[in-house]
DNA sequence: AAGTGGTCTAGACCACGCT
DNA sequence: GCGTGGTCTAGACCACTTG
């Protein structure tokens, strides 16, 4: 046993990195306080800009920083507990929610939609644009689908275009009785248009949440929302959720 | 006006290959069909290897592919849907579903968990870890704090370790009345134990779900399970969740 | 115009899984 | 040992915001 081997588990650069970063955002920096440019954190660490930007990146994912081209980064306030799931099912519209309707259209969906749908291929649907905002920022872009079938009684152009016409479709879907709804979560980035929406860049990781909302045995209307991923914290069930930030490698010692 | 200038909106590199291999992805190949090596890949499209890189990485977000060092890049299944939370609220370990007990001891928990649990600051709990696998493969890994007052008649030592003992706590808790719980899901990355946990590396992304048990007005327990974002697609609600690969670009053709 | 973060390059070496 | 993906470097230029 002459190679006693030191156990040694070289630890990535910009994983120790992380760590120091994250310890120094814990005791020394405070909410919305801007860090120094890149080069100079670089620099100040002894890396490449290329290392540092690998924990800034994970840093942004998690929420605790906040990165914006030309201005620079500052530390992220906590993520905001959004309600995405109640135990009482209302359709999309119903409160006087954090919801805005932007536009409607009427529009073939894409061939994922129409399944979940089971509408025909080519039948158009009614597309509702919206926008979700908390505290003044955009969280949330969302496309509801509703078939023609769940809203029968809108007249044909009841408002032209526009919001007004967002609200008009989403007023007649509140005619039917709402029998259940499932929602599903998972891992996204942002496509071109919900970046702008979500004052993001595009490709920027959201959470997608898909769902379904059941009347007459049908499913008679799709929500898909992408939620900023790293702003917000979805809650589910009864009460608002639960306020943890989980500090890494904080452990009883 | 000597300077029309194009509406160039400069497409960066990356974007445009994760785009050009989605399509790749959707049209030539099939699942788990290895792609040719990143060296190759970039020398192919006339780039550079970490700009080829930067576009497999979107990719793997998004659950299309999956990378393993030493062994190569595979194109992904579907995201399973796992279910996370369900009408009816039941305790941990009730069902004889897909959670496997793994471990369990007695400790001081972080500040957050003290704080959420609402216990003091230094008074252990029981932290159960658990193991959730679906389809051979692990897709969870969960800690669940369960403060002593909850399960007053656990007798000293009743296993003295181990997943015996992680049982015996859940079946003292099972005795409770469950009155409700509430979820939260938000995006982070897996710490090292959790990543060995989830066959992924440290800092992999993950869907961390925190849940509430709440019983006689006071957290019964709480749940801290970090799914693996690559390959989970998490479901809410009465049904099974909504099944959609929104195919970016795709349409019906 | 200056300064920031975002993209990109062309290398190098390392850790890991195979055979 | 070899091939894979993972990490890291030291530059360069671009896109954007702000004074």
């Amino acid at each position: 046993m002459g190679t006693t081997q030191l156990e040694t588990v070289p630890e990535p650069k910009y994983w120790h990195l992380k760590t120091v970063l994250t310890e120094a955002l814990d005791s020394e920096f405070s909410v919305g306080e801007i860090l120094p440019n890149e080069r100079d954190l670089a620099a100040r660490f002894g890396v490449a800009r290329a290392t540092l930007r690998q924990a800034l990146e994970q840093l942004e994912l998690e929420g605790r920083l906040q990165r914006r081209r030309g201005v620079g980064t500052t530390v992220a306030p906590p993520r905001v507990g959004v309600a995405v799931g109640t135990e009482h099912h209302v359709w999309p519209g119903t409160a006087p929610d954090a919801w805005q309707s932007v536009d409607s259209t009427l529009d073939v969906p894409s061939a994922a939609v129409a399944g979940a749908l089971e509408t025909g291929h080519d039948e158009p649907v009614h597309i509702v644009r919206r926008s979700r905002m908390t505290h003044g920022q955009p969280v949330a872009a969302e496309l509801l689908y509703i078939p023609q079938s769940s809203v029968p009684d809108l007249s044909a152009i009841d408002a032209p275009s526009g919001a007004a016409r967002a609200r008009a479709v989403l007023r007649e879907l509140q005619r039917l009785g709402l029998e259940g709804q499932d929602s599903a979560v998972e891992l996204g980035s942002a496509r071109a248009d919900d970046a702008k929406q979500l004052d993001r860049l595009p490709g920027a990781p959201v959470l997608v949440v898909t769902t379904r909302f059941f009347s007459q045995g049908r499913t008679a209307a799709l929500s898909v929302a992408t939620y900023r991923a790293d702003t917000c914290r979805l809650t589910f069930g009864d009460s608002g959720g639960v306020e943890i930030h989980e500090d890494p490698e904080r452990r009883a010692s």
